[in-house]
DNA sequence: TATTAAGGTAACTTTTATTGTTACATGAGG
DNA sequence: CCTCATGTAACAATAAAAGTTACCTTAATA
């Protein structure tokens, strides 16, 4: 199944962005995750409605952080992305008299709301400068 | 994204399955999840190899579960069902040697982790038994 | 033994959402 | 006014589950 890897994606050109101090193109993000100028425009434009970031057209134009990292937390940007859902199990609506199907969908419902609470919470505690080369150490020398 | 919607589908299958008490056909099977017979067979093949059903062929052959629903836990089928991610979070792969995108990535990672440390765990508690229709006012009774 | 009822499986199509691409419009500097 | 940038519509590519068709094998039974 195919993975949704914005949040990955527009975390990493995020923390690249405070990096360098100034107005970023499209051009140049796209450089960062492989891809065209397009796809980060489409997602970028997600973050700037909800005033993460703001952009600017012409010579010397590009985007700009509208807010310190530290302000910003993971499931601020998750939120921003939309409301998709975090997981890949399906839970079927075909025979809704069916007491069965009611029982089964409401159990694995049960163990998908506390995980997503979980998710969210984290994301929650996680600001984005935590992301920034200052701590990178404390992830990358993380048993496993 | 398209979800996966075989652990949903095959739990329900399997609770008909003890109810009846003798050999279900695909055929019978498709109509309880409204599918055809080839899309039962594909999933309950992952079934019978892990030792949760057996298969007949046949006049009278069909499928029949190997063992009680109180001893097959959720845990139990969802592994069977191969392993597929729980999430529809994809990190991304593009920079390895970017520390900006390793951290983002093991932070991300870090928060799935515990996430599906929960799901299979609660899945390990419930066993297929507790989905049959004496405990099922137990789920439609909660408040959600 | 011939027929019928079942599963086994390969090959292909459909579906659906993300991602990728092309094309063109708009706006801001220089 | 020309160039550099974003804005956006429209469409193609991708990937995995699900759906479908076709044909094979096996077991019961008439």
């Amino acid at each position: 199944m195919r993975k949704d890897s914005r949040l990955s994606r527009v975390l990493h050109i995020l923390v690249h962005m405070e990096a360098i101090g100034r107005a970023v193109t499209s051009e140049e993000m796209a450089e960062m995750i492989s891809t065209n100028p397009v796809v980060v425009r489409r997602t970028m434009a997600l973050l700037r409605t909800a005033h993460y970031v703001s952009s600017s057209k012409g010579h010397h134009g590009g985007w700009q952080l509208a807010m310190p990292l530290a302000s910003i937390t993971l499931l601020d940007i998750h939120l921003a992305l939309g409301e998709s859902s975090l997981f890949t199990i399906g839970l079927t609506d075909e025979h809704s008299h069916c007491v069965i199907e009611h029982a089964v969908n409401a159990a694995l419902k049960d163990v998908m709301n506390e995980a997503e609470a979980l998710m969210l919470q984290r994301f929650g505690q996680i600001t984005l400068d935590q992301l920034g080369s200052d701590r990178i150490s404390r992830y990358l020398n993380k048993e496993q």
